[in-house]
DNA sequence: TGTTGACCTCG
DNA sequence: GAGGTCAAC
């Protein structure tokens, strides 16, 4: 199948932007997973040939239905800053994803403390358990050393019980509607789950464009390039405006990769 | 309210 | 040390 790309993407840096960790580029073909459905890409020209997942599902996973050029100006006519203006000319094409929120939140609670070697290797043993990413009863059955066995360390005892709240009822699409903070808050109230993971969940499959997720790196970024130390949500949200979560991964893409 | 150290595993 | 979180000061 074929998708005529109104919208600048660049699969190359946006799969491999620290997003997402189960995508792997084969010769010309990038694979991996969209909504479950085992989908493979490739992009010449305008054109993107796609299989697996519908047109309208890989639309959505790429925020297709927003514009790319539309949210530069929106940050740059705010804050006029210049190295978002070079990085976002460097990188063109690099987007924001829209992820199933459930594998969303797991990967990034194994992500923590972890290299982006290892995140692959763990994430990848999910999938390997039953016929894509399993859910959150799936994973609610297991115990807390079957997800040692595979590599989880401490982070295991997270997974094990996140998912026995999300088995159980706790519902991550209707965070979707909340308020920023009250969002956060309710996603933090899950164990394993801090500002850091809160926020990169938000950004990359609950559409708050706005939250501006702080590693080590942005912390970096932040403290040499803007002299920030602290309330760095706040002060992103106010210098970038409503889509500073894309400030962000541009900022972050610039000092990782 | 803010800071500090422990925590698992892999390369 | 790696894209942190949590509990204890």
């Amino acid at each position: 199948m074929i998708l005529k790309l109104k919208e600048p993407l660049n699969l190359d840096f946006t799969l491999n932007s620290g997003q997402v960790f189960n995508w792997k580029k084969n010769n010309d073909f990038w694979e991996g997973f969209v909504n479950g459905k085992k989908t493979k890409l490739k992009k010449k020209g305008a054109n993107l040939f796609f299989k697996g997942a519908s047109k309208s599902e890989i639309l959505s996973f790429f925020k297709l239905d927003e514009s790319l050029d539309e949210i530069y100006q929106s940050i740059l006519s705010k804050s006029g800053d210049l190295l978002l203006e070079s990085l976002f000319k460097k990188y063109r094409g690099l987007r924001i994803l829209r992820q199933e929120p459930w594998e969303c939140l797991i990967s990034f609670i194994i992500s923590q403390n972890s290299s982006i070697k290892t995140i692959r290797k763990r994430i990848e043993t999910l999938y390997s358990l039953n016929d894509g990413f399993p859910s959150a009863e799936t994973l609610s059955k297991l115990s807390e050393s079957d997800f040692r066995k595979m590599g989880f360390g401490y982070r295991s005892k997270y997974v094990k019980e996140t998912s026995e709240i999300v088995a159980s009822g706790f519902d991550l699409r209707k965070i979707k509607g909340r308020k920023f903070d009250s969002a956060l808050e309710e996603l933090k109230s899950l164990p394993g789950v801090g500002d850091k993971v809160g926020k990169c969940v938000m950004l990359f499959s609950l559409d708050f464009n706005e939250a501006f997720p702080v590693d080590v790196h942005i912390e970096n970024v932040m403290k040499k390039f803007y002299h920030r130390e602290r309330n760095i949500q706040e002060f992103a949200v106010k210098r970038f405006g409503a889509y500073a979560g894309y400030a962000q991964q541009y900022l972050f893409f610039s000092d990782v990769f």
